[in-house]
DNA sequence: AATGAATGAGCATTCATTCAT
DNA sequence: TATGAATGAATGCTCATTCAT
């Protein structure tokens, strides 16, 4: 069960891309009953029939686009995965790169969002398991290794610490992009906190130094 | 711009409740655009006349019921904020509390979570606003009290403690009562840790005990 | 599983006379596939949204309205089957009979015409299944009631003569009323034939009196 | 105004007889309004572009298809109408030839029943005429014959009764080809009937012996 | 000649909102 | 005040037809 049709496969990459860039935006920013098909054919410059060529169905349009938003965060992770440094060196960087992220992607980060209240099939077939599955071992995995090495004490459960770490990761990134945690962000810290990322950085890393060690 | 109309607020207390408990549940578990006025009438054995009699619109009874539920959840954290004890007590009562609100009422915090992705900006920067400057006010004080009496160090910024404090508490109700959170905390932790309250309350404190001290 | 929601039976007579008629008209005139649920509110002068409140779907209302002009073909026979005459006296009473109540209703008619050629699901919930049966019935006793008192010789099956019995009556309606056998039957018998009921009767006489007797 | 385009003359037989064949098929089981071009485009292993390259539109090719299946009907009926026999040797011949080819071509039979509820004028009158009107010519021709010879009694209107058998020799064809006219067969007869064809023969003939002599 | 991607009008159906009773 | 029938704009989706390659 491919999430978009052969056809979209073969269309040039500009017009791919300009399909699921409207189809993200319009998704991300008016959630999935919000966006209308006429709607993203009317932006993307394209006929409602040609949609229908691409995708199923509105649903599996939104998979496929929640996919392709997903594996570039995915992708970033992963590439932040392998440097074997100090964890809370990592933890800058990861930190650092996901607020990079948001700041440059805020449509995907809403997008990740809108999906945690829908309630479409399945858990969107699995994609955003993916994600969170990819998330979690990264994170245990580091934190278990730090416990090995004594760079992290060791009454901790690591899956457990490495859920709160990820949930301290994705409202940041929630914050950086998305209007209710944005106001959020703000009603908590003034506009200073809300536009430095470097004022974010060092003060979540305190609050992490200090948990860890 | 009240909420509601006079008649609403003449009705039987036990009819109010009745139309707010099946608008509640219905906008917590379809969110705002699956969930149809024809339904909460019928489901509330009123008719459809009624809750325009009663709201002028879907938007301003979806903010009644935010509203409402919203209120429940500002009581409990006032009713917390008051204790003068020490701030990791502290924290353990509020999370202890939050949890059983929580698994007490999935409902209102599903609600809750659905608000995080509305673009109803007439409320957004209404209603939720306030509960949020509530939890905001409540945490920051008490972690600046705490820095002047010396239970909490004095080189962090109150406020964006404060913000990741409420940031963990929030996504703990989260991760009990809505389905997309409730799925990732399991795939974290399994499911011992996601039916354990004992086990997140330690683990939750044993980070931020070391994060404050 | 009723063919129309409550709402539609509570409506004035009137208009709901007027919604059926219409629909007969649509239905008969163009087949299922080529009526429009808006073609027909707008003739019948009300809302889509009224249609949908009186019956479930496109397809019930096909039913429904199928039901409604068997129904008044199904009491023609019934009140056609009690006379005790003379089988071919009882003939020509039915005849008569069909092709008045063709010329009258010719929709009716086209809209059965239609039927035999819809694939709508299981014989349309029994509605054409019940009225071939009431025919069956009455054609096969009578012709069995009429080879005992002699009036119809012994060696013919019974069923089968109802059978070529119906069909010639079923063929005189639809040449009466449904343009592609009205064609059909001027190529036979050309203009004259065509109109006149006395002609029709009197050759269709003929024809099944020896075949009886 | 051609029924197909020239194009069409010139490709393969086989390729010919496929595309005719997928869209009998088709056309016959679904009719003409839920048949699909890319369906019969797809089934036949063509293009739809070809389609239209073959044919003017989707009635024209439907006209195209009602006259290839038509015309075999015709071919069979012509070579019946020769033979120079006993007026009842001669429909017992029909009859079973009828009752043959049914059984081998259901989909034509199925496609000309079709024929009976399209409003497609434009060709209604014209190949479906020519059918009908060869049927007219050989019946009412032979029954006219046979009263010069005397085997036919004087008193009757052959073209009525040419209209008359038709009827009955068309209803037999349904009745073992269209879903409909089977089932109604069967709620006259049974079972055994349905699948007799010598049933059926003896019995209708000896309803037409009685009738014509 | 053959292809199949592109088009867009058209359809069934839903639902917030109004208003006569 | 309460009712629930009526409305009609809006939506997802289909499919005959066209046309660039």
């Amino acid at each position: 069960m491919p999430l978009c049709k052969a056809t979209f496969d073969k269309i040039p990459k500009e017009k791919r891309d300009r399909i699921l860039n409207v189809a993200i935006k319009e998704f991300a920013d008016n959630g999935f009953e919000n966006t209308s098909i006429q709607q993203i054919a009317k932006k993307a410059g394209i006929s409602v029939g040609s949609i229908y060529k691409y995708f199923e169905n509105k649903e599996t349009m939104f998979s496929m686009v929640v996919h392709e938003g997903m594996s570039s965060l995915e992708e970033l992770l992963m590439s932040l995965a392998d440097s074997s440094e100090d964890i809370l060196v990592k933890a800058e960087t990861i930190i650092r790169a996901l607020l990079k992220y948001s700041r440059k992607n805020p449509e995907l980060i809403k997008l990740y969002c809108q999906l945690t209240t829908s309630d479409k099939s399945e858990f969107l077939n699995g994609i955003s398991q993916r994600i969170e599955a990819v998330s979690a071992s990264i994170y245990t995995v580091t934190i278990s290794k730090a416990q090995e090495t004594g760079d992290v004490r060791d009454d901790i459960n690591p899956a457990f610490f490495a859920f709160l770490l990820d949930n301290i990761f994705m409202m940041l990134q929630f914050a950086t992009a998305c209007d209710y945690y944005k106001e959020r962000f703000f009603i908590y810290t003034g506009k200073q906190a809300t536009e430095s990322d470097d004022l974010i950085v060092q003060q979540t890393l305190k609050f992490l130094k200090a948990a860890f060690e």
